[in-house]
DNA sequence: TGCGGCGGCGCC
DNA sequence: AAAGGGCGCCGCCGCA
């Protein structure tokens, strides 16, 4: 029967950004409206609960639909569950009819919002921006905790409701539809995050409480050393230019400017970032520079607050169910676009601070913080405390494995070419791919090896070694960096190959529309009616990564004409003066990046279809939460799926040992 | 006062 | 000819 599409609209004193599981479970959600179209015959509900029960045909349209589509449907499906149906009899819906067409977007690499999503697609029916005004009127409580009820208002509402619901129904029609496997998927994606992390909030309340204070302490420093230029040590600008001013006399203070400069996009720029301060600091201790003691420990100062993390625990206690204190919804299917990996919101579980405690050290300094002890360098601990914050429940443990270099091994395999496969095999039989890349670079440096290793797969020369080396405190000349680029490329012929296989595969693909092109073990193919002409990357599974609006164009440059293929880019926010969506260029070593870091993203799929009690996962990284005593069997089970490799990946070595932790870790 | 822009920071 | 890119969140900055 045909797909329905629908949308409510809701009221309720908890914020939204408590999450959606806690805001829909929350005692003062209420329905304001429900607009629902019926995707086949263009019939149109519209829903306030004080017309009493859902009338018949729209019952029956729901339930005899195949899919219920909606704009984020966890939203929705949350809200039909526990408002819908405990408060106004609505009928159970199973689990995987529903689909959401924010996930639709995704895959079809567009922004996930509708409104975003309608002005890159510049579909008819647009969002209507009155949303937000109703939103703040009708749907958020005022100071004393009652609701505006006007009905003009709210009978706006449910135009904007059923505006919406078109809107989204334009959308969804107007780009593919998600693929069995990709709704799956989005489904799996929910089961996790229904499962949600359990977060120890009281470790993190404790933790928020040194924090805070903390931070008033390096506030109150920063103010009397600068005698209240700078209050905060987020003050970027009123730093900088406190910095240059203390440093005095034009010379010297010239010398602290080219320190500060940096190039972005080609324009010149002041900064104070983590890594120049650094360098900063370096140069003071080794008399390259003379900076006064003041500016040094407001330096300092900047250094210890900016490793804060009042906001993540504050997050945490913020998202934590207040019955079991399990974080739900960290997850995004196909968050990123342009690769098709996972993203994370709300408590953001993809980037906290890998260098951290172990559980005996963090239960140690939770005891010190409880008996009010003081800390040791208080902002370093406690942002080393973030991970294992999360923590398995009571008589389990989190089973944790993460595949060995999946980049560096994807990536050659990824090529097909027969010179690749040394590289393979290095990985095979388990020696030391950073020695090997040095052998093969006539180098006698392992990390030298490393670096490159890391750096320069994906066409990055200079800059990329400089930046990947910096991060290990590796300063070389230029002239060095330019002969080890060098001398990688010779050694690694057959990824300089891929690059420029990958680029003439685009090129070709764009000038012969609907034909496939190889690539490595991917294929292009331009499919010129969707979204303004999309070419799509094949992978060898099958996923379909999408660049919408593509062009070939044929542009001159200083060193002659060249052809390149463009798209429109769903990660760049438009200006708000924009007329057209921001576009970006294709080139070989960012092709080879797209595919090899989506083709890891596959292969996490594919794990995770395996898996049982998945709670986490983070790109290269699955986290199982299990029973104590069946740990082991698990890790087993865990090491299994994470080194078979799927039908499609024949030939590529995968290696990972997952270990049991009492709490989350490194 | 509100809001978009942007710098900064962390991860893979 | 050369090119690192993929994310999300926070908070200040500066404009309307």
């Amino acid at each position: 029967m045909p797909n329905i599409i629908l949308d409510f609209e809701t009221r309720s004193r908890m914020p939204i950004a408590a999450g959606a599981y806690n805001y829909a479970s929350d005692a003062s959600t209420d329905i304001l409206c429900l607009g629902v179209i019926c995707e086949g015959t263009g019939n149109e509900w519209l829903w306030y609960p004080s017309d009493g029960p859902l009338p018949y045909d729209l019952t029956a349209a729901i339930q005899a639909a195949d899919l219920i589509k909606a704009h984020n449907a966890t939203f929705d499906k949350l809200i039909w569950e526990f408002v819908g149906v405990d408060d106004y009899a609505f009928p159970e819906l199973p689990a995987n009819r529903w689909y959401c067409t924010s996930a639709q977007c995704r895959v079809n690499a567009l922004p996930s919002s509708l409104d975003n999503a309608t002005r890159a697609v510049g579909v008819k029916m647009r969002k209507d921006r009155r949303g937000a005004q109703l939103i703040k009127l009708l749907s958020i409580p005022n100071d004393d905790g009652t609701f505006n009820t006007d009905p003009s208002a709210l009978k706006e509402m449910g135009d904007y409701c059923l505006q919406d619901c078109r809107a989204t129904l334009d959308l969804s029609q107007s780009i593919r539809q998600m693929t069995p496997q990709e709704h799956a998927d989005w489904l799996l994606t929910e089961d996790v995050n229904e499962r949600g992390a359990k977060v120890d909030v009281e470790l993190a309340r404790l933790a928020l409480d040194y924090a805070e204070d903390e931070k008033l302490a390096i506030a109150e420093a920063l103010t009397e050393i600068t005698g209240g230029a700078i209050t905060k040590h987020t003050q970027a600008v009123r730093a900088r230019n406190w910095v240059i001013e203390q440093c005095g006399g034009d010379d010297i203070a010239a010398g602290i400017v080219a320190e500060l400069t940096v190039f972005k996009d080609g324009v010149k720029k002041l900064s104070m970032d983590k890594a120049i301060r650094s360098n900063l600091l370096l140069k003071a201790a080794s008399g390259d520079l003379t900076i006064p003691d003041n500016v040094l420990d407001v330096i300092e100062l900047i250094d210890q607050g900016s490793k804060s993390s009042v906001s993540k625990f504050q997050r945490m206690v913020e998202l934590a169910d207040p019955d079991d204190h399990r974080v739900r919804g960290a997850f995004v299917f196909a968050g990123a676009g342009q690769t098709q990996r996972f993203a994370s919101r709300g408590l953001q579980m993809h980037n906290m601070r890998r260098d951290c405690w172990g559980a005996e050290e963090a239960i140690a300094i939770k005891q010190d913080m409880a008996e009010n002890y003081e800390l040791d360098n208080v902002m370093n601990t406690l942002s080393k405390l973030l991970r294992p914050t999360i923590i398995p429940d009571t008589g389990k443990v989190f089973v944790v494995g993460d595949w060995s270099a999946i980049e560096g091994r994807v990536l050659p395999w990824l090529t097909n070419d027969p010179d690749a496969e040394v590289v393979l095999d290095v990985f095979r039989s388990g020696e030391d791919i950073y020695m090997h890349t040095a052998a093969a670079m006539r180098i006698d440096d392992r990390f030298i090896g490393k670096v490159a290793t890391l750096a320069l797969g994906y066409q990055g020369a200079v800059g990329a070694f400089n930046v990947m080396a910096k991060a290990y405190g590796l300063a070389l000349p230029e002239a060095q960096v330019i002969a080890i680029v060098k001398k990688w490329r010779n050694a690694n012929q057959w990824a300089v190959n891929f690059w420029r296989e990958c680029e003439r595969a685009v090129i070709k693909a764009m000038r012969k529309p609907a034909t496939y092109v190889p690539c490595g073990r991917c294929q292009f193919i331009f499919i010129e009616g969707l979204i303004g002409g999309t070419l799509i990357g094949v992978l060898p599974d099958g996923t379909m990564l999408q660049y919408p609006r593509a062009k070939l164009e044929y542009v001159e440059t200083q060193w002659g004409g060249k052809h390149q293929v463009s798209y429109m880019k769903a990660s760049l926010t438009p200006k708000a003066d924009a007329k057209a969506w921001p576009r970006a260029t294709l080139y070989g070593g960012i092709i080879a990046e797209n595919l090899t870091q989506a083709v890891a993203g596959c292969l996490l799929r594919y794990s995770l279809r395996q898996l049982d009690d998945v709670v986490l996962h983070v790109h290269d990284e699955i986290v199982l939460e299990v029973p104590s005593d069946i740990a082991d069997h698990s890790m087993t089970t865990l090491q299994t799926v994470m080194e078979t490799e799927p039908d499609w990946a024949e030939g590529l070595p995968l290696k990972a040992e997952p270990v049991i932790m009492e709490r989350y870790g490194k």
